[in-house]
RNA sequence: GGGGUCGUAGUUCAGUUGGUUAGAACGCCUGCCUGUCACGCAGGAGGUCGCGAGUUCGAGUCUCGUCGGCCCCGCCA
């Protein structure tokens, strides 16, 4: 039935999305897969589809015995090759569903170029088959529509930016894949060296090192759409290899990289219709902590944090007194419309906030009545000016959280996007970009009793406060920048350290010493004290943009063969 | 490392208080059908209830363990 050869001398003429009534009586070869068949015992009709689209294909007996015989042995998935005549469909048999559905391929001859077995969930529509079977036969899940949309998107956001930065004098440079361990951050991939027994490469968690040495080699404006690798557990957006776009450029200013990449973006999301308007706003750390309890917030809709603090302060709730009291804070979200939760919602959001580290969650209605979860001894004169703060007029809920920063901040903001998903209160459709800047330079780590760079140890303290970088490290402000899309954080950058006594610092401050560092990063330490020109750079995650290009909530369903939960392929085994 | 959730036909799922031969839809197979496009009609096949123990006269259902998918916390400079 199938030969070696089945081709012979055929020649695809058209794919099968591109065919339309102005084609009509010309003679064309379509080749591709059977999507569905509709047999009539003396009419068949078979719909052929490519990554391009569907053509319907029609099989009359008078094309010749032959051809319908064969055509009976069509199967689902089997791929075909179709001479024939294109023809423009009567007026009543059109399908406005269909892109080529004002045509149709009579068939002339048609050839079997493989068969294929019934697959294990459906091609054809959008089935909900369970992930792990999508995974094991993930080419037949990528050979669905979906896929190969999210494919070609990514390959044109890849294109773009890749024409985008050429056009603006950047040239991409690769650097090393099998590199040095550096050990600071995420765990390192390694890779056993055959010649040097004993010895381990470590997989490239990013080129940061190499760019900037790029930039001591004059290269001037660099990048790299690269392939980053990181041991860590893996979530819906994360996965232990991730490409990453990385820029790199000389006598650079935050503020030149922000106007570099605005319209970068711009144009990658034209792509699907979407007009996204520049410069993007930009928010000190310390106001998106305040605000949304979060570096990365989600700007698509309200519900800020509010300060509750100073009315905390001398309550009779001694929990919420107790935390102002020891230098922590009272915050809380105002839900309007939420006066209606049940006693079971509020318990649920309880439990939500206190996998962040709360204790509970306070709750204060307006709606008819004032109520409220907290104690009996807390009068009706402080439950008013509580509600006073939420400044609204409407039926709400507060919801309260007290305690450490840290804790309130992370509860919150979990929460805060918790209930807006459960309220709908997101706008799918809108694409709000953010600019996080002025991080602290390091953070101090309560378990290890030390400081760890926030963003990574080469990035350069805030101007003039390098003196602090001794005495107080973790009041030291960073030139280092985050872009957050749609509350994922899609970037993330600085202007780096550009002076090997400043470098040296900062390796003092993270509690490195001089030997430590010599051993490490000696040999960066050495190259920086030949003429390193002031710097900075940004990565993106290539594969997280392309998720949300795509409407995706995994960024699994932008990566051809993605790792599962525990890191395995279940394809490949 | 921890928490949650799911696992029954090829697929998606239902399966009552533990009780006869485990069901539905789609898909698949066979036959019929010349204008369908989720074609239709008639018939048929298809099950290690993830795996392993245990409780019980009897387990898809209860218990324990284990494997795997997904989500989250920790982790991710």
């Amino acid at each position: 039935m199938t030969r070696l050869d089945p081709l012979s001398d055929w020649t695809r003429t058209h794919s099968c999305g591109e065919l339309r009534p102005l084609d009509a009586g010309r003679a064309v070869t379509l080749m591709g897969w059977v999507d569905r068949r509709r047999d009539f015992g003396n009419l068949i009709f078979v719909d052929l589809r490519d990554r391009e689209g569907i053509t319907q294909v029609v099989i009359r007996s008078d094309a010749g015995g032959e051809v319908l015989e064969r055509s009976k042995e069509l199967r689902v998935e089997f791929v075909l090759a179709v001479r024939g005549r294109v023809t423009r469909r009567s007026s009543e048999t059109v399908n406005p569903d269909l892109s080529t559905g004002e045509i149709e391929v009579v068939a002339e001859e048609i050839k079997i170029l493989n068969v294929a077995k019934t697959p294990p969930f459906p091609i054809n529509e959008d089935s909900q088959a369970s992930e792990d079977s999508r995974l094991k036969y993930r080419y037949l899940d990528l050979r669905r529509s979906r896929f190969q949309q999210n494919f070609i998107l990514r390959h044109q956001a890849t294109f773009d930016i890749r024409e985008y930065l050429s056009s603006r004098g950047f040239l991409e440079i690769e650097t090393p894949i099998l590199t040095k361990s550096t050990p600071e951050g995420a765990r390192d991939y390694l890779v056993p060296s055959r010649v040097q027994p004993g010895k381990f490469f470590a997989l490239p968690q990013s080129p940061q090192l190499f760019k900037q040495l790029l930039m001591v080699s004059g290269f001037d404006r660099y990048f790299q759409i690269v392939r980053c690798f990181r041991d860590e557990d893996l979530r819906a957006d994360r996965q232990p290899e991730f490409t990453q776009v990385d820029i790199e450029m000389s006598f650079a200013r935050p503020e030149l990289i922000f106007q570099l990449i605005e319209p970068m973006m711009a144009k990658v999301f034209s792509r699907i219709g979407v007009v996204v308007e520049t410069p993007f706003p930009r928010l000190p750390y310390r106001e998106a902590m305040a605000r949304y309890g979060s570096d990365k917030p989600d700007t698509r809709f309200g519900m800020e944090l509010i300060d509750f603090t100073p009315q905390f302060a001398e309550s009779e709730f001694k929990v919420f007194r107790d935390a102002v009291q020891g230098g922590g804070c009272v915050k809380g979200i105002a839900v309007e419309g939420g006066e209606t939760f049940s006693r079971r919602q509020t318990d649920d959001l309880a439990d939500y906030v206190k996998q962040f580290g709360a204790g509970g969650l306070v709750w204060v209605k307006r709606g008819t009545e004032i109520t409220s979860s907290l104690p009996k001894s807390v009068g009706a004169a402080e439950l008013e000016r509580v509600l006073e703060t939420a400044r609204s007029s409407h039926g709400l809920i507060l919801l309260l959280v007290g305690g450490k920063d840290r804790t309130v901040n992370e509860s919150l903001a979990a929460l805060r996007l918790h209930v807006a998903r459960q309220q709908a209160l997101i706008p799918a459709d809108r694409y709000c970009f953010l600019w996080v800047y002025d991080f602290p330079l390091m953070e101090y780590d309560e378990e290890e009793k030390r400081y760890f760079a926030l963003h990574h140890p080469f990035t350069s303290p805030a101007e003039g406060e390098e003196e602090l970088l001794l005495t107080g490290p973790s009041k030291v402000r960073a030139k280092s920048y985050d872009l957050v899309l749609n509350g994922t954080e899609i970037g993330g950058g600085s202007i780096r350290i550009h002076r090997r006594d400043v470098q040296r610092k900062v390796f003092q401050a993270l509690g490195l010493s001089d030997e430590e560092a010599e051993t490490k990063f000696g040999f960066f330490l050495e190259a920086l004290q030949y003429g390193t020109p002031p710097h900075g750079g940004i990565a993106l995650g290539l594969d997280r943009i392309v998720m949300i290009l795509a409407g995706e909530k995994s960024i699994r369903d932008v990566i051809a063969f993605p790792k599962t939960a525990r890191a395995t392929c279940l394809m490949t085994d």
